[in-house]
DNA sequence: AAGACTTATACTCATATCCAGTATAATATA
DNA sequence: TATATTATACTGGATATGAGTATAAGTCTT
């Protein structure tokens, strides 16, 4: 790809360091995430093709901190909880430009704040990006309208038959063809086969983001580089990470509904979930307190408000928890 | 790329590529995992201090393949299985010199072999390096013996009341006092428990590994700069990966008995395995099957030889296995 | 004001899973 | 021949999990 591409980017978030003849530059790319309502959010820039990233500084005393300082300053988002996602250096993800540099990327949980206006950020629903994802009202028509036609197209392209058989059992797992399930977390695994399958714009090399038409729109919006296949590493990560983290709160506000709290997993999660296990889950474990007010705003009876009982933080957060989002 | 570069397997660990004026040298860490009969083995250099680590190349088109071959080919260890650790490029990890260094470091499981007799690398029981996570009979007696008073004595230390009843809160929990229950996956937590409570040397800044003592040898055999911890989180991640994962057969002969393959995993653990459930456990999901063969060798009545089922991998590599150990 | 509708909250039940214990068969060794 | 060791098979019980149903307490519509 070219590299006044590259530097235009992040003209907004300040250029990464160029890579020195010897040296290597680095640079930190961040998945924030935050909930509003039924909708999972994700910060982009750049007209939302991109994930926003920056240099990485000596200056910090690890890259944690870095990451932390950096996010709260430019989006002045206070980040709940951060970790670490996955290494780059892939010599062809960005073509020759890109050769020397190493990237970093981070999943950041943090509550929506209108803030971060600067430097043309957005909240986009990640679902923009995977429209595929979203099985809360279960599965969406474009699976079998679109996905399926294609992937069976591509398996039948194979050398022979065996291969065949292989690409059609793949794509028959991922994406619960015939009946055979729908596993949320395999959000990588399933983009990664959209992209072997040549379904994914981004797969045409070279090619910068086509404009958008009815089937572009069907396999989700595009984004620079690779940058879809990091966030979908941290839908991966986050929704793995649910079942047996507290990390949910972290997107809440300070007082809440148990409906809220399940509109937020399933939000996340993409699945429903079964009301009177979830609340027997999260009561049985202690997790939240009641504040003793009541939310008139339901539509119906008014719900409690509840409130994250944050000294369970500590202890649950090396021990785990249970959310009730069958596995496969 | 420079043969010499690579070679030595650093001879010298301390200095990586120094860094240039501009930008950042980037090495590899290996946690080199294999297990021999009941020990579980992990290859050190520079007289059992160091874990294995080199140059990042630019040659190669990921990461991940650069390491395979690096490893390859000072080793000559075939890598079955390989998994990126974490990225580490803490300020005070190593002192000023390697201010300007990102170290990657990774999991790779092989079959053990002589070789690599090169180079003084070994091949190390890891209980060495944490004598206090092996319950295969039982809770280790310098767990009660010096990890506790120890611990208690740094709980008793803490500010005020509250941070001392934390202290002895988490204490308990990590390391089950009280029949609390042991979490085998907790490995890199108890580290830095110990680490935080001074009772590891690396804790003490600058200080070179200790000759060994009666009770530096009950904190486990120390390592130089941060490698016991980047070990500890191998180990981490592979006691839970064995869970859903089938990766234990990466470190299996080709043919071997249900006993062998338990005992295996149980020196993952480092917890025994309930011999009837574990059978069925596996028998029930396929993984295996009957070359026809006996083992005479066993002792008492010959068992039966298997094979891994190399056909299941690649779907239960994303969908998944069930190994019984219990959680916590 | 009545009825429909939405949401909260509580309870029950069948099933799957998992843990643990026990029994028996086949071989080596004393 | 007796005993120890290992392989292999079977059985019961506690627990977790998934799904369904019922009732209460409000709002909204007509």
């Amino acid at each position: 790809m070219n590299p006044a591409d590259d530097i235009k980017l992040r003209a907004d978030m300040r250029s990464a360091a160029p890579p020195s003849a010897n040296g290597i530059a680095a640079e930190l790319i961040a998945v924030l995430v935050a909930v509003t309502g039924s909708a999972p959010r994700v910060l982009t820039i750049q007209d939302r093709r991109a994930l926003p990233s920056g240099p990485f500084e000596l200056a910090h005393r690890s890259l944690q901190s870095g990451l932390r300082a950096w996010v709260e300053r430019q989006t002045r988002l206070p980040l709940g909880y951060v970790e670490q996602l996955y290494t780059f250096a892939d010599r062809d993800r960005a073509g020759a430009a890109a050769q020397h540099v190493i990237s970093i990327s981070y999943l950041g949980l943090t509550r929506e704040q209108p803030a971060s206006g600067e430097y043309e950020a957005s909240w986009d629903s990640w679902y923009d990006y995977f429209p595929w994802e979203d099985h809360r009202l279960g599965a969406p028509p474009l699976i079998e309208e679109i996905l399926r036609p294609g992937l069976k197209a591509w398996a039948a392209a194979a050398a022979d038959r065996t291969a065949q058989r292989g690409r059609r059992q793949r794509a028959a797992f991922l994406f619960g063809f015939d009946d055979q399930g729908w596993n949320e977390e395999l959000v990588l695994q399933r983009y990664e086969l959209l992209y072997e399958a040549g379904l994914i714009p981004e797969a045409i090399r070279g090619s910068s983001p086509a404009p958008a038409s009815d089937k572009a729109a069907a396999t989700g919006k595009p984004m620079i580089l690779d940058h879809r296949r990091i966030l979908a590493t941290g839908i991966a990560r986050l929704r793995a990470k649910i079942k047996y983290h507290p990390v949910v709160f972290e997107l809440m506000p300070d007082k809440f509904t148990l409906l809220q709290l399940q509109r937020c997993v399933e939000a996340l999660a993409g699945k429903p979930v079964h009301k009177p296990n979830f609340r027997r889950l999260i009561e049985q474990q202690e997790l939240v307190e009641e504040t003793g007010e009541l939310s008139q705003d339901t539509g119906g009876r008014p719900a409690k408000l509840f409130r994250f009982r944050r000294a369970v933080f500590a202890e649950r957060a090396i021990s785990g928890t249970k959310l009730p989002i069958t596995g496969a």
